[in-house]
DNA sequence: TTGACAAGACACCGAATGGTGTCATATACT
DNA sequence: AGTATATGACACCATTCGGTGTCTTGTCAA
């Protein structure tokens, strides 16, 4: 099977929203160059080329280099660790959420 | 309905290991004080407690004081952004999966 | 062949992060 | 009453993070 060449947590990967919104955009196009991405941000190309480093690490994210552009295209499958993760945490609000509500509800009083 | 009282990002509040350690302990007891927990960890007990404020301001954690000691529980509620989050990306592994994994062993060699 | 564009690599910076230790206070125990 | 325990509230510190700007190289196009 495929190693794990994660050099990045997954988690840390998707908790900054730069990188949520980029993860985004490549879910909706096939593959995109740097440029039409930073393109989409306020920032610097650096920072964006940054944050697509990080999703490299975490396996997010797949580049290939196609004359002086860098093509990027999502690697959706390292977030079903996220998917696992949570699923084990669904109970905890399909069972029990009318009382944790309530006790929401008494705490905030 | 409930406020959004979040004033951190959830995906931020679980980004950490020892905050996502936090939460599975909270998840197998009731209510559980903060010596009993920082006693699993091999830091200091500041640092457990700072860690428990940060899934608090995600709305994660509830806690009450009981006499001397501060009870924690949990609140998975807040969980559900991060599954629905997720659950969008699940069809990119469902259906083309096998596509993507091609495509990963390519880039790969 | 010259000029514009795309991107990598690097140095730099301020703010946030994840830890520490210490002091003060409230509660429990004997 | 006096001691030990649980916690909050700080001040502090090194490292990481998320951004910037600049320089260089490679590629495309006129």
């Amino acid at each position: 099977m495929s190693e794990n060449n994660q050099l990045r947590d997954v988690f840390d990967a998707i908790a900054d929203p730069t990188r949520r919104r980029l993860i985004r955009l490549l879910a909706e196009v096939e593959e995109i160059p740097l440029h039409e991405l930073t393109a989409q941000f306020p920032m610097g190309r650096t920072a964006v080329s940054k944050h697509l480093t990080i999703l490299k690490e975490a396996g997010l994210v797949l580049d290939r280099k196609v004359g002086r552009e860098t093509r990027f295209r999502l690697n959706a499958y390292p977030l079903r660790e996220i998917q696992d993760w949570v699923a084990f945490y669904g109970k905890f609000w399909s069972t029990n959420m009318l009382r944790l509500k309530q006790l929401l509800e008494e705490e905030e009083e």
